[in-house]
DNA sequence: AGCTGTGTTGAA
DNA sequence: TCAACACAGCTG
């Protein structure tokens, strides 16, 4: 019953064509497409199963799209021999690029659709530093930038972080704030960990709020802040990598044109918590991968982040 | 306010 | 394992 499915999606695109207008412009009932639902507002979503439990991988305009995005959680998944949307012989770069990174971040990309652009990236990078074979993580030294303490607010159900004016224009790219529909937003990437490879990676939303005139780190935000259990009067400092001697640029380890680092520690102040204990936060754990995080009175969360930004739309 | 994506259920 | 359906809760 397994081995037919590739066919079966193949015929069931070519037989589609020719069904009955049934659907004309009413909601679809369903997709013709694995692990693609439909949604309330005529967008599709993707999901993927794994051990009874669901993975939703995002929302898509249009059928094909999600589906592709079904194929690649499954490739992640399942393997290459998962059963797919779109048959073909799959890419051993792109098998390997999905291999290396953990599941939830292949979600995280197809959530945000930035997956293609990702892999793009990451073979260019992977196919930059493979002359050596396997560089063991090489932890990154970083250059302080700015810092902020964290408002009630930006920790609380408004689900942004309010970056410094300031700071916002001198380091982060720069904002096309054209009222218009095209708001071209920005998309920072985050990576935790020394940079070394061994890092989880963040997806920030990053925009210019008219109606409160301030730069804002909004969708994504509210799951940092959930699973870093960040608190008010918690420090998030940004800082810069410090891509030093050419030796590096020539080795082909800088294949990023910037990368950033952001640290965030916890407040001096101990209120409560007693000393010593600390809190366990689970992370999202799409399926199997599980990524536990310990944070205590006085354990600063070292976040290393790994800053790309791409502008959507354009 | 509108959309996402989770809760939930029944079917395959 | 999978999708239909409803609507809490999140986003902008």
């Amino acid at each position: 019953m397994s081995t037919s499915t590739q066919e079966e999606a193949e015929l069931d695109r070519m037989t589609e064509e020719a069904a009955p207008a049934a659907a004309a412009s009413r909601a679809p009932p369903s997709s013709r497409y694995k692990g693609v639902v439909p949604q309330p507002n005529g967008r599709w979503g993707a999901q993927i199963y794994e051990r009874h439990a669901r993975v939703w991988l995002g929302t898509f305009p249009d059928e094909e799209t999600a589906a592709r995005a079904y194929d690649v959680a499954a490739l992640r998944f399942r393997g290459r021999d998962a059963a797919v949307n779109f048959p073909g012989p799959a890419d051993a770069d792109e098998v390997a690029f999905l291999a290396a990174r953990p599941k939830a971040e292949v979600v995280d990309m197809l959530r945000k659709h930035t997956y293609d652009d990702e892999l793009r990236q990451g073979l260019r990078s992977f196919a930059a530093g493979a002359g050596a074979g396997g560089h063991a993580a090489a932890p990154v030294p970083r250059v302080p930038l700015f810092e902020k303490a964290v408002t009630p607010s930006d920790v609380g159900r408004l689900n942004r972080l309010v970056v410094p004016k300031v700071h916002a224009e001198k380091h982060f790219p720069p904002l096309n704030d054209k009222e218009d529909d095209d708001a071209a937003p920005v998309l920072l990437a985050f990576e935790d960990g020394d940079g070394g490879g061994a890092g989880k990676v963040w997806r920030f939303r990053y925009s210019y709020w008219g109606s409160s005139q301030s730069y804002v780190l909004t969708r994504g935000w509210s799951r940092f802040v959930r699973e870093k259990g960040l608190a008010a009067g918690d420090t998030v400092t940004f800082s810069q990598a410090a891509i030093s001697t050419a030796t590096a640029v020539a080795a082909g380890e800088i294949s990023d044109k910037r990368r950033m680092f952001i640290e965030c520690r916890k407040r001096k102040r101990t209120t409560k918590g007693g000393g010593g204990g600390g809190m366990v936060v689970d992370d999202c754990s799409h399926g199997g991968e599980r990524v536990v995080r310990l944070f205590g009175a006085n354990i600063a969360a070292a976040i290393g982040s790994e800053f790309t930004h791409r502008l959507i739309g354009s």
